[in-house]
DNA sequence: CGCTTTCTCCGTGCAGTGTACGGTGTTTTC
DNA sequence: GAAAACACCGTACACTGCACGGAGAAAGCG
């Protein structure tokens, strides 16, 4: 029974008025642990790592957080500060929702272990609710119920994270990076003995007439512009 | 230098021809590793367990599976062979890539951890090649080149999986299953805890005039059509 | 046949993880 | 000044994936 909160970092009250004062805050620790991330992959991010870095005891770091899940937590609203929101009312809502959608994806490029954090989910820090609020701003104008604004938001934020997510995919274990293209002519060379196998026609035959490669940003572009076309915004005031 | 190979189980064979007969193959333990991560979420597989649920000691698991990333590329390959195939030709390509999209979705709600498993690009073993090659087949009337090709399955398969990862969030620590719903209500609760602080005007109007909670069924349906909409099939036969 | 190679199988041990627990010293409130 | 609440930290535990080396069995070769 009891809570239901005590599980997000953002119910914790940030210190105490008692004791002496911190040395540190939860933000310079989220900072901190965004850069070992970005450096060396989420795996880097280690109670005793940012301990380390940041100069105290291991379990010191206990006392910011309560746990490794908290810190996450932290993490990924530190993401989410990166945003940047262009004045509202926006003139046109559609391209605004683009542009969003365009940010999310260059922070999942950017932090491509963003999508390995994102499969519980994690509760929305002030970061995160400040997106959502500008999200919801945008979609005031559409005849779509709140669940549905809310399923439309999920939607075209998941995508973009993940496609950005995709696009960035190494930054493996730290040491011996594989280079994108080395990882790409392996995935091709495995494909080209599966086809040699005869079981997959369609394959070989995709293969054998491998055009030019495509530009996975126009990809992305156009994807997102169909989904934005389907979220029930009000006309685009074209004519 | 050396290899580029040795990353994919599917490059190893499965077994010599010199020694003793094994007692178990890929495949079972496949099976297995699946079974429990259905039951107790994907970080009770471990290779201890699967060992002990095997009947064997933990290093001999070693001689299956020569780490566990592979392990892991055994499961996602096992999931890809629950998928069924109609008989192609196929009719109407833009049903039949819906419904695949649908099996997708289902897959990725029977198995929540799958979108765990999928952050690191995994190499495709036979099943997973089955499902390319069928989906190149139903794109083969399409005017798009075959990197465009691959892209479309990726952005479909890819939005279908995440999409029912989404819905199936839960499946926690393997205690304390804290229910869909109360989940969800504790999210609401941070919501509208979050609104009162009157820092996010937008989301306070959307809580207030929370409708009626939406089918997210509905939703993944119209986006899934939108994207394959947007695919470059050749014209439907509606006329 | 025996010899060698190549297997399957496995016990021990190591480095690394998150964190429970208990203790010490400092600051605030009564 | 006493007491409570806090920051800080050393030690220890349960757990992970896996390296290493050894024992015994099957297949190939002379």
């Amino acid at each position: 029974m009891a809570s239901g909160a005590g599980e997000s970092v953002w119910d914790l009250p940030e210190r105490g008025t008692r004791g002496p004062s911190p040395r540190h805050d939860r933000a310079a620790i989220a900072a901190l642990a965004v850069r070992i991330a970005d450096a060396e992959g989420p795996e880097a991010v280690t109670m005793r790592r940012i301990a380390r870095e940041l100069g105290v005891a291991t379990m010191s770091l206990y006392t910011y957080v309560p746990a490794k899940d908290h810190l996450v937590q932290l993490m990924v609203d530190h993401l989410a500060a990166e945003y940047t929101y262009p004045p509202v009312p926006a003139p046109d809502p559609r391209s605004a929702i683009a542009d969003l959608a365009r940010q999310a994806h260059d922070v999942a490029r950017r932090h491509p272990w963003l999508g390995q954090l994102l499969h519980r989910p994690v509760p929305p820090g002030p970061g995160g609710l400040r997106y959502l609020d500008y999200f919801l701003g945008l979609l005031a104008g559409s005849v779509l119920d709140t669940g549905a604004k809310l399923e439309v938001i999920a939607i075209i934020s998941g995508f973009a994270t993940m496609y950005g997510a995709m696009q960035a995919a190494p930054a493996s274990k730290g040491n011996e990076t594989p280079s994108p293209e080395e990882q790409t002519s392996a995935q091709i060379q495995s494909f080209i003995r599966a086809a040699a196998s005869g079981d997959y026609p369609n394959l070989a035959a995709a293969l054998a007439t491998a055009g030019p490669q495509r530009t996975q940003d126009d990809v992305f572009e156009s994807s997102i512009q169909r989904l934005i076309d389907g979220a029930g915004l009000p006309d685009k005031p074209s004519s």
